[in-house]
DNA sequence: AATAAGTTCGGTAAGTGAACGAATTAAAGA
DNA sequence: TCTTTAATTCGTTCACTTACCGAACTTATT
């Protein structure tokens, strides 16, 4: 209740979930230098945690001078959370114990009928996932869901999502909460892919990066001081209608988008007809251009170019430590090596751009990073925002690439 | 010492002395409500900062049922800061009050021979101005000094700061520390404006805003969060090398800048040069616009178009609560016209474009934000990053434009 | 014997709730 | 109209709780 009475407390917890989540297992008696706390007050904490079921004691040092410490760690099972990748086509859900390690995963073809029906499916996967896993369903704490499209705070609706039918009529978080019962995070899959690029990516370097996702359409997240940037209308980040490959002037851009219309699957598809009067598939034309068709290396080019930038345009204002790039069509390497032959002809300084490391599993991992950001917080830091409370260490990145279905 | 010893005591001072601050005269009792502690509590630290001075009693409450309350302000001239704009023309220099008030202010022209002649005008002034206050030189606590170019953080000297000689070779923040014996903190202009703006435009409204300044230069200063966004390598908001207006891949742009080429002082004068042949100044080439003059009124049309289209980057980017726009250019409103008219054409929300409120008092009020905001977290949170410190309220827009020479 | 881990004990700082005295206004009654 | 009483708020005092630390001590190793 009182301002004061938990506050330290809180501190303090939370600095000690802090040394014995990023130092593995660890004792007390090192704890207790890590954190500055004395002995006594790390014992008693712990004692409290090991009570509670969330530390737990793991061996003891050997070897040594001296007494042989008990170590502790952070009981893995002692939590469960789910991240969902939903998208247009594929729903891909993770189920995670507390150290962020992928326990299940499953993948289905998005329910057509979307709407509440996708809800459903949502629900049934995670449920199928706690099931497979043999723990206790009481143990999932949170599941964060990322979305193709912009989340309506007040309504819960997904806005800008065409891909899934009637997901901006419905409440997604109020239904998935109700149908699970647990806390659920919904946030755009860009905004996840950018945090889990720099969990898993550079976390402890940097806490500064700009993900760039080309695909269906293009899209922006970007992480500063560990956070992400979410603008005031929620809108940082739509790169899509920097003013740039088309002429922005013209009303068309002004309902897509001027650089979505120049470098995003529809465009690419259009510009290689007008060049060469076939029609394509975008892996289609990244083959014809690998296999020397003039008319492919000139289209892609062009949107390696528009690419460039946009990255130019990014790092002008922000200053990341660097671009990762993904997506569908941001992945592919030969685009990747023209982006960066054009972006380094435009700007003073070396930019550093580099490929997605987690690929399709990017948004996945994000929303494992925020599941367990929220998780620690609330759990050892009860609400508290105290400032200092950085994500759990990233676990392997192969981690994330168990399940290698497309 | 012990982690646990203060940082108690800290918050409960740091958000006793928020609740005055911000509520103006204000009782003990009603700190107590708005901030949750005791009374006892309360008491018990306004006691301890008003035999430090740093606060005082200035009267009584009236007319209310019950018994009276004293109510406690900070005491104003319990510290003095100053804020001085280094311009590469001019010097401008103010001395304020705790509460943000400026008591007094000057303008010199530059000390040409630049380096530490410099330093020596600046703490001359500074001296000066405490003099004329008839304040004790000790009541001084913090300097704030803007500067036109990128302070280098490990040597202190000033980067890209052409206009002033010299001041790339010397330790600006180590030569004036060693002079003037206080606090001293460099920081560019343009993000001084920006934290300027922010304060006195929508502080407590929003979070969140982009300063665009168009003059000699083009640069931005961006407040994210309350914060300044500096980026990784101090260079974020470098919007002069945006890709418009000129061609970015040409090495001419590597130097200065694609945008820079195209929409500061140097592109006006010479594409006007260009088109008309007549060599005229940039407030020329204005005035030339306004009596009809149809090559004037192209140059600056492309000029607002360029500005727009770098607005419509940061929009898409950041996507702030609002740009405003400053400089000696940009504060121009026939300019601001036109930029709005662009600017509408090309991005499918409305923008809130605005011409800055305080023109050539921006950087100053920034620099008096900035240490404020120091001199609170130092005085009063002693050091502690407790993550709830907010700017002090601004005082009113007038008392920075004061001193209206140029 | 030296060293490190972990516990026990006494003491301090900070903060709370409840009770109380002080000061004031509003309203009821003479 | 004047006086008394009730209601209300401000601010302090007091007893108690929480959280922490340092030092001394026990335990278990090399």
């Amino acid at each position: 209740m009182s301002n004061y009475t938990n506050i330290s407390r809180k501190i303090s917890q939370s600095s000690v979930i802090q040394a014995i989540v990023n130092y593995g297992p660890i004792s007390r008696a090192s704890v207790a230098k890590l954190t500055g706390l004395s002995k006594q007050t790390v014992s008693e904490i712990v004692a409290n945690f090991e009570v509670k079921g969330w530390l737990r004691a793991v061996g003891q040092t050997e070897g040594h001078i001296g007494r042989r410490a008990v170590v502790y760690e952070l009981s893995p099972t002692a939590a469960l959370i789910a991240s969902v990748d939903l998208g247009g086509a594929k729903v891909r859900a993770a189920l995670c114990d507390l150290t962020g390690r992928v326990l299940f995963e499953l993948l289905e073809p998005t329910e057509p009928k979307g709407g509440q029906d996708v809800v459903h499916q949502i629900s049934r996967m995670i449920r199928s996932l706690v099931s497979s896993s043999g723990s206790s369903y009481e143990d999932l704490h949170t599941a964060v869901i990322g979305v193709p499209g912009v989340p309506d705070t007040d309504t819960g609706a997904i806005l800008l999502a065409p891909n899934i039918a009637g997901i901006d009529q419905i409440n997604l978080e109020g239904s998935l909460n109700q149908e699970l019962g647990i806390e659920i995070i919904v946030e755009n899959d860009v905004n996840l892919s950018a945090l889990g690029e720099h969990w898993l990516g550079d976390q402890g370097e940097q806490d500064n990066l700009a993900f760039l996702s080309i695909g269906t359409g293009i899209g922006a997240g970007i992480v500063l001081a560990g956070n992400l940037l979410r603008g005031i209308s929620g809108a940082a980040g739509e790169v899509g209608f920097l003013p740039f490959g088309t002429d922005p002037f013209e009303p068309e851009s002004l309902k897509s988008g001027a650089l979505e219309r120049a470098a995003a699957t529809y465009a690419i598809i259009n510009n290689y007809k007008q060049k060469s009067g076939q029609d394509k598939t975008v892996p289609g034309v990244f083959e014809a251009a690998s296999s020397g068709d003039e008319d492919a290396i000139k289209v892609l080019d062009d949107v390696a170019k528009n690419i460039a930038l946009a990255i130019l345009a990014i790092v002008s204002i922000i200053d990341p430590s660097k671009v990762v790039v993904g997506g569908s069509i941001g992945s592919r390497p030969e685009l990747l090596e023209r982006i960066i032959a054009h972006a380094s002809r435009c700007f003073p300084r070396q930019i550093k751009i580099e490929k997605t490391k987690l690929g399709n599993h990017a948004a996945l991992a994000g929303g494992v990073a925020t599941a367990l950001y929220n998780l620690h917080l609330s759990l050892f830091a009860e609400g508290q925002d105290i400032g200092t409370i950085t994500f759990p260490p990233a676990p392997s990145l192969e981690n994330f690439k168990a399940c290698e279905l497309s």
